[in-house]
DNA sequence: ATGTAGCACTCTAAGTGGTAGAGTGCTAAT
DNA sequence: ATTAGCACTCTACCACTTAGAGTGCTACAT
């Protein structure tokens, strides 16, 4: 038998054992890992291995006499260091394709299918977050007068974006005051984003200290009505009926703690709206997760951007046993045609 | 033992296995009823009726030897004849405005809080249908101009609804025209309903022919604009995974049915639309349901109104083994909460 | 040293048989 | 008309057995 190095054999072994097991979700065992290498390593030589693997906490045994199972550490060292990228072929592709470009030009409509795609594509369930607003660059702002106490704000972005809110002041603003203090905010916002139009006002505040200054806050005033800048945090969920055919959910329980997870929005916004701060693919595999809901399962995010800015993410959750390789491509490929869709309607 | 009307102990009996079967989940025999009456009936007697209630459908046996369970009939009986309006408590009401009432004003945020109260109170899943646009009226319009190409349409209703869309036109408006544009739209529309604005206006054309022409037909142009009184039809779901806890979905197979019928939004959309032109509670047990997903399933649906128009529609989704009155009631209370809620928020 | 065959051992999953108990329908008595 | 009694049926559960998959260890081959 050729003479391997130890450590890449180790590798090979650890990489078809997950590989095995994701696909079939029983734990693997030595015979079938030597099948997989065509007998050219036997199942004893493959027992040794294991049990080296075991020791390194990389797979474990559910019980004696089963096969093994990689742990989550053992995920995380395939994701890390085995995962080969897998190409989406050109079907996979134009289903996608379809399905996120032929939405029209309802945001929601768009989202909706975007986590649908995702889910269809890897079996796991698909999560699209709507654009943060905050990560949107100014172009427009309209105040209008409805009545004594109420005014109403549209705010447009770059990307298209609109958002609107009504607000309650106590201050009264005659038609003039607010065409002017209107004038002057699309005059000196343009190009910051929503996130710093605060901060940025106050700046200007600190600087400006003639008799524009009333002026000024006046306008932050209006601009400082909680909600304004508020996205609606809205996630998209789809696939949780088809994801319900993974043997790890043959058990309810489990499929009450995977409900469970999914509808704890909160928990899932915090990772994403961190996850959104880095470029490309994250992967948390079960007790990586800090949020105790997530722990029993892996969520792979990943932003999506239009105009080169970051402004959302998507992502796919589903048990540790998943498709890494393809999930990722699915995201990455997802995130680049939803992105140019949401381009295309600003 | 004292002379009953037969017709009505049949009822009595019928109502009796209903409520211990939905209370227990498990098949109500003799002995069981007999001692819900304190044995003032013997169990011989109750099998007797039993017969006749299976003969008449009302009832079946999973297996013989088993106790019985009632049919999808049985329940739509039960609803229909036995019905006793169940009244909250002050704490069940206290938690449920709880969730309305403190949302602050975020329509997102408080159909959320509302699905959850449905499906905290009734332990089934809960369903809120955003507010139809299209039955709503119209309070004030605003156009803006973008681009050369494109315009921004703002419409708010008297419920304070603010629906915004941006249009891409091949026609260009001048600054001038698109005010004069607003000024008459907002005098001639004030107090029409948002879906009939478009036969309205249609009608306004027939009749006048003259100089106006044009410029009404600009009006309509713009107004016609697909999308723009286009609700987003949003569903907004919460429970999904407590109620995994029921006994019927110890069987995967029904629990990925039920979330597929849960993910089936184009028929439930179809059902709250459908059902909320009418007033109050509407109840669909089973097999009654057209749509095959929902046909394992029952759902009790509940408009809400704002300013005393139905503008929405909630509902709750679960086996057809489920409180009915209690389900009515909660969503009873509910939508009349919600719609206050709606109102002080216009 | 490294890899492999053989073997005893362990554990699960699946099948079998037997029993208790819940529930029924029927009949005869009140 | 109602009910007590009884034979009958079916399930759920338990204990038991067995086949098979998989392991770890040891001794042997390279």
């Amino acid at each position: 038998m050729k003479h391997v190095d130890m450590e890449s054999r180790r590798k090979t072994i650890l990489g078809a054992i997950v590989e095995s097991y994701v696909d079939t979700a029983t734990p693997v065992g030595s015979r079938a890992i030597s099948q997989r290498f065509r007998y050219t390593i036997s199942p004893a030589t493959i027992r040794n291995v294991m049990a080296d693997l075991e020791e390194m906490e990389l797979i474990m045994q559910p019980h004696t006499s089963a096969g093994r199972v990689p742990t989550d550490k053992g995920y995380r060292f395939y994701v890390d260091s085995l995962l080969e990228p897998k190409h989406l072929t050109k079907e996979e592709e134009s289903i996608i394709n379809k399905l996120i470009h032929h939405s029209g030009n309802d945001i929601e409509y768009i989202m909706q299918n975007a986590s649908k795609a995702i889910s269809i594509m890897t079996n796991v369930v698909g999560i699209v977050l709507t654009p943060r607003l905050k990560r949107s660059i100014f172009k427009h702002i309209e105040l209008f007068y409805i009545d004594d106490s109420k005014i109403l704000a549209v705010i447009i972005t770059t990307s298209g974006f609109v958002k609107n809110s009504i607000m309650d002041l106590e201050e009264h603003f005659t038609k003039q005051e607010l065409t002017r203090i209107t004038e002057f905010l699309n005059s000196e916002l343009e190009g910051v984003f929503l996130g710093d139009i605060k901060s940025y006002l106050t700046r200007k505040l600190l600087e400006e200290r003639d008799s524009f200054y009333t002026f000024l806050k006046q306008a932050m005033d209006i601009l400082s009505i909680p909600g304004l800048f508020k996205t609606d945090d809205h996630l998209y969920f789809e696939g949780a009926a088809c994801i319900m055919a993974h043997p790890e959910f043959t058990d309810v329980k489990k499929a009450r703690l995977f409900l469970g997870a999914c509808e704890d929005k909160k928990g899932l916004l915090n990772l994403l709206n961190e996850d959104m701060e880095f470029e490309g693919i994250k992967i948390h595999i079960g007790k990586e997760n800090i949020n105790s809901e997530i722990r029993d399962f892996s969520v792979v995010t990943c932003n999506y951007k239009v105009n080169d800015t970051i402004i959302g993410a998507i992502a796919a959750i589903g048990p540790t046993r998943m498709e890494y390789g393809k999930v990722m491509s699915v995201l990455k490929y997802i995130s680049h045609e939803l992105g140019k869709e949401l381009e295309n309607l600003g």
